[in-house]
DNA sequence: CGAATATTGTACTAATTGTATCATTGTAAC
DNA sequence: GTTACAATGATACAATTAGTACAATATTCG
């Protein structure tokens, strides 16, 4: 159940478009803990409706907050906001966090009957396609 | 009796259909040895069940592993890893199953927020320990 | 054995979701 | 006034999951 209620207040005349002001308000409440990680978004269709817009200018609300990473949307399934972590756990506990990932991969991996070279040419070529598909990333 | 419990893990909001999560997971399941060859599988309805999903998104996992030729569904009898799996699909199998290993900690890495300079470095102090933990030789 | 019933996977369809493409509108620059 | 462009709307589409009816096999029981 994810509907939040979401309550946006749309501005018609102030001159920002409406999708900036949904990507602004969005971005508001996800600082101001009104919505946290994990929580699913309304429906295009549904904000849409709410607000009294056409659907596709909450799409493109939605899909400038997802090029930045700030939530995910899948088709067929809904929109939610992306689990990231929390910037104020400390350096360690971040470190500590990865160091138990990886070690939790290496494991597997080995366990999996991989050698040592075929793991580090695995998390290469990884790495490489991850970037390659986030190329529209960087500015 | 035949019911491993098979206990998989979905992901709701990770952005992977859940049909496609449940496909990788019995494919790792199996090159883990967790299943083996003549393991007969969760019903559609049992599994579903279980996951609180629609029988219809597990039958659609099973369908994609059964023309993967990694197991064999048979209307009104059930479904089973397949008796001799061939080389071919092994090997295959084995390296998906790392791919998709691979992909989940670089994914999940990079939501953590960590650079690829430090995912690539702990990744080898990672194997650094792992070999020195367990002292063999070679390379 | 044989018929009735239960169990299992299959097929087809529907509902819900986001996506892509183009048309319309409004405003500013020329 | 005309043109150019950005914002929004309309329409058709694709992906995922759910609903319903059915077919094949197994089991039960006379």
């Amino acid at each position: 159940m994810a509907d939040k209620k979401l309550s946006l207040h749309l501005d018609f005349h102030s001159g920002l478009p409406i999708y900036t002001q949904i990507v602004n308000q969005i971005q508001s409440q996800l600082v101001n803990k009104m919505l946290k990680p994990g929580d699913q978004l309304p429906t295009v269709r549904a904000l849409a409706q709410e607000l009294r817009v056409n659907f596709n200018t909450v799409a493109r609300a939605y899909r400038i907050l997802d090029e930045a990473r700030i939530i995910s949307t899948q088709q067929g399934r809904g929109t939610y906001i992306i689990e990231v972590p929390p910037p104020e756990i400390s350096e360690k506990l971040r470190y500590e966090s990865l160091t138990a990932l990886t070690h939790r991969f290496i494991s597997e991996a080995f366990r999996l009957g991989f050698s040592e070279r075929e793991v580090v040419q695995m998390v290469r070529d990884s790495l490489k396609s991850w970037k390659e598909a986030n190329e529209e990333d960087n500015e």
